[in-house]
DNA sequence: AATGAATGAGAGTTCATTCAT
DNA sequence: GATGAATGAACTCTCATTCAT
């Protein structure tokens, strides 16, 4: 019998209970609005165990974000990497890699969401440069497929970047807002062909 | 000569004093790092006084907000009863007059979309209620044209008018961020015709 | 026609407004827990006006405190002066004075019971001093029926007056919390001899 | 040796030692003339820590007030409930047991008794119903001894009590003001013996 | 006399963070 | 690792008082 066993945590199930929980409150009450004794009792752990596994309230934040958003960084490189698939495909990955995010954990996205990326002007440097990267690496494959004829070529890239992002991120606040109304399984697959689709067809060169 | 003229200030110059201020300090530092003293010396008036003019920070927040997001949904129901236009120029009045406050007075649309529209989660029910408004507008003019054909039938309009915003929204956060370059003039129109023209061909129907 | 009669209120007049404003406020909530500001809406006035006639929110109520408290000592140096009457009838009349001020103006008698001899301690000196001059006066009157044998002298004729007062204090107290059910026009008069009869003779049953 | 011994203080003894601090300064500049931090440097305590025992400034005073007017309660049941002893000796122990509180911690009893007791029409509820439940109490044991026979029938019981009590009550105020001159510990007895008498035979000399 | 805008010290309260156990 | 008592800076909000008009 290991240890692992006897206790049910050892100290990176600690911190990933503790961050979890950092996620729920965060979420429910915003982080400004939620104190560390919130996280604690939410984990279920003494406050000052918050201060073992964290420097301080921020840093539970970034570690969130850097985490999440990493991972949206990951998908962006994979979709990089698959030179040989079209341009759909490869934004149909994004979309859905965030919607179904959205779906399994929307605690996640609201966090990442409303509390990084919007006060995004206020993120310390490691943080503005991730954020800022997955903009990067989504313009170089709209500027790749630019250069293949396959977008409209007037526009900066960079600035189809944001757009797309915008797009997904305002539909998501949408969402957690309630003012639309959350989809069911079925029209999130509806949802995710719309944003792709509009996107693309808002992108595509014209036909001639 | 009026009393007006003697004294620099009336009771409605001061809070508009207090107000502009509040929006410099909040786009500088953010809502939560800032403190009443910082707007009271920005706007070089004792502490006290900005409890003569607003209950308490938040209804300053709001106040801020009630009153730039009023002149938006003012626009867009001026738009709305222009009925014989096309949804093109609808769309760029729109875009128009986002990116032209923006480039007037940036701080104030950072607050308001930075601070404001952000946590919209946390925020009170008649700023709940006047953020929805805004966009079930725009939807209700999507929808318009939708009927008319002009737009695509597979997509709901509300879901279409949070991308509209969402691309907006996004790219004037690029902006603020400065990880897109902040546009000259000329850019300004090219970025509100590119803006208008990738809705439009995205949400178009499709020729026959 | 003089100015009196044109305008509603002389300076005197407007002074006698205000003190009577601070009497139902602070009666209402206790001197610490009101403003200038409610007294000043209390009375109809702008609040600047309550210092035109007070130096300072404390003057209000030792004004309230010297005016009233004035009227006790005078009804004891009255009786004082009648060496004729008995002893009962002194002290009825000066039950007949508290007991009657009650009736008319309970908010001045619990502003002046409980908001100021109760924190005597903390009074400036010449209330100080007008808080004691009552006692010291009766104390005065029952020595000299204490040497005409007509009082027990195996006690401290000043004790007898705190006693005395103070039962009278606590009995108006209880009338101000509600917690001794307010008396009938009647009832009053059997209180006022009861209160006179239970200190001259005491609880106990007359023996048969 | 337990950790009790070893610190000088555990969470019950801090919580304690802040009370009595508070008992400490109220008593000396008044609850409303004296801060938090008053209270924190007199308990030799950092400021937040007041408040990891309270909740806030009044709770303090409510504390204090339950304590030991709850004393007073447990005093009066436990003679209520002593029926073969005669009236005087529970009125005595009544007195006894208040007085020799004065003289033990007469901080204590002037905190009771002038800033809550006297201000009694502003407590909450939970504190208005002990207060008059101490009446009531005594206002009981008096109806019985009425329906024995041994006091007079002509007064209310209730009336008695608050008659009672405010003897006391302002004889302390007496003591404390400094303008009975405080007693030494004979004199004391005799006061005692004094209060007791006054209340039981009145004022009046005993007929020859 | 009258007004109420303006001032700013003051006080309660919160809470991130430290630290002894 | 774990706890929660202890710290104190920070910050909001209040309100008596002043003063220009």
């Amino acid at each position: 019998m290991t240890r692992k066993d006897k206790k049910n945590s050892t100290a990176k199930e600690k911190r990933r209970i503790i961050l979890n929980a950092a996620v729920r409150v965060f979420s429910q009450k915003g982080f400004h609005r939620c104190r560390i004794s919130d996280i604690a009792s939410e984990a279920g752990v003494a406050y000052g165990l918050v201060y073992h596994y964290f420097d301080n309230k921020e840093e539970i934040l970034n570690s969130i974000f850097d985490e999440n958003w990493g991972l949206l960084i990951k998908v962006i490189e994979t979709v990089d990497e698959q030179t040989d698939r079209g341009l759909e495909d490869k934004l149909r990955d994004i979309v859905d890699f965030i919607l179904d995010a959205y779906r399994l954990v929307p605690e996640v996205i609201q966090v990442v969401v409303m509390e990084i990326a919007r006060s995004s002007k206020f993120l310390k440097k490691p943080q503005i440069d991730a954020f800022e990267k997955a903009f990067r690496k989504l313009a170089q494959i709209l500027a790749h497929h630019q250069r293949a004829g396959e977008l409209r070529t007037d526009l900066d890239p960079k600035l189809m970047a944001y757009m797309f992002f915008g797009s997904i991120e305002l539909i998501l606040t949408g969402y957690l807002l309630g003012t639309i109304e959350p989809a069911s399984g079925e029209e999130y697959e509806s949802i995710k062909k719309a944003i792709t689709s509009i996107c693309i067809q808002g992108l595509r060169a014209p036909a001639r």
